[in-house]
DNA sequence: AAACCAGTATAACATATGTTAATCTCAAAC
DNA sequence: GTTTGAGATTAACATATGTTATACTGGTTT
């Protein structure tokens, strides 16, 4: 679909790599953010401190994802981004972003793509954060990792990575860590999803979807 | 600081004006969107429908914001605006925004600078809803509209104005009504603000941003 | 001026979720 | 092969928030 120039390009983009272990910061909330990170492997997380301990992660960042698109060349930023799984990150100056963009419509598109959807990725948080009980709350979350999943492996069957400990779960999903578990806990006798370490299986998409009103139009694939 | 070229353009814009009225959608979850619009005045609302009457306003659009900024020429829309008071939308084709945004730099870096602004909002949203209590997000909420307007208006002194019902306030903090209406006389009681009519003052703005952990620095003006 | 209606206010009660604390599991470290 | 520690699980109890219902307020319609 892209030419021969812009695929060079874009590879030229994964020149400066960087790896990141787990636990680790690489955007830190307020600090000064230059640069504009592809993650290429693994798992990020956006998210924010608050008082004494307590957390809101925002958003996951999956590979092909992109942090920090919209860095003028001078930023501060409004998050922090820290790995889940151990990272590897393409670095590219936000100025070159720019610069590729113009030379290339059908990239600055699929940028404008990138970001419309996590846009969208961000305002389902907000709704399950909002308007959804615990429950829904998980089954929501297990549903838009999957759907993310489905665009970018071949074939994922019913299972989703779940990396985060229950721990992160609860600094999503705005709960506490007793009340995930016990939720969890819920769907698993429900039949819903079955846990094990480090995936979880979604037993009845269709029920899912039902009880979480997951709405799969917002995580459609890129066409133009 | 634009230049006569600039601004010029971006007057053009403006060509295509239209009016909508108070609880009139404009924009409507899972059809089709191809227009970029700019907010010129009034208040509008982004939200989503779940079943059953139930909503989540995701966030609130004021003059100067742009809704729609990432549509490609073709887009589904992933939430619903409606106008929250009798509002003056400029209607731009997204082609024209791409293409203004190649000519003149500088508005390709304040359109850069909107999108990380409106993320950095609904950020806020995702950890008002997520981790703050009651009277926390009634609070936090506030402060963010005030600073909104201290950036567009000359001088607001402490008074937000407050055009949404409790419904509506309800229905963004992801709360009932009751309980919105008894967390916002808690507030009162406290005297921490004054409410009157489409008005709230706020009485002690350092003390709501410690108890509410308002970040200012998430909403700073644009500067190259 | 009566009737109406959207919005606000308050009370009484129900429940989902938070808190604290104790135990269990299992893989990594020594 | 013990020890250790991070993570998961569960119980008992506390509380913030939701629900239902009723009344109040003030502007608009007739």
């Amino acid at each position: 679909m892209l030419s021969e120039e812009e695929i060079e390009f874009l590879e030229g983009l994964q020149n400066n790599t960087l790896t990141v272990d787990r636990a680790q910061d690489f955007i830190v909330e307020n600090a000064d953010l230059r640069t504009t990170f592809i993650v290429i492997e693994g798992w990020a997380i956006r998210y924010s401190d608050l008082s004494t301990g307590r957390r809101q992660i925002l958003s996951y960042a999956l590979p092909g994802d992109i942090l920090g698109l919209h860095v003028n060349f001078r930023a501060t930023a409004t998050y922090s981004a820290s790995a889940l799984t151990p990272l590897k990150l393409a670095a590219v100056d936000p100025r070159r972003v720019i610069e590729i963009s113009q030379k290339f419509p059908i990239i600055a598109a699929g940028l404008s793509w990138c970001t419309a959807r996590e846009f969208a990725i961000l305002g389902d948080q907000a709704i399950r954060l909002g308007r959804l009980s615990a429950r829904q709350r998980l089954a929501h979350l297990f549903l838009e990792l999957w759907h993310r999943f489905a665009l970018i492996e071949n074939d994922n069957g019913n299972w989703v990575e779940i990396p985060m400990t229950q721990r992160d779960l609860a600094d999503t999903l705005g709960m506490s860590l007793v009340h995930t578990n016990r939720s969890l806990k819920s769907l698993r006798d429900a039949g819903l999803v079955s846990v094990s370490k480090d995936y979880v299986r979604l037993n009845d998409v269709k029920a899912l979807i039902e009880m979480s009103e997951f709405n799969p139009e917002h995580l459609t694939e890129f066409q133009i």
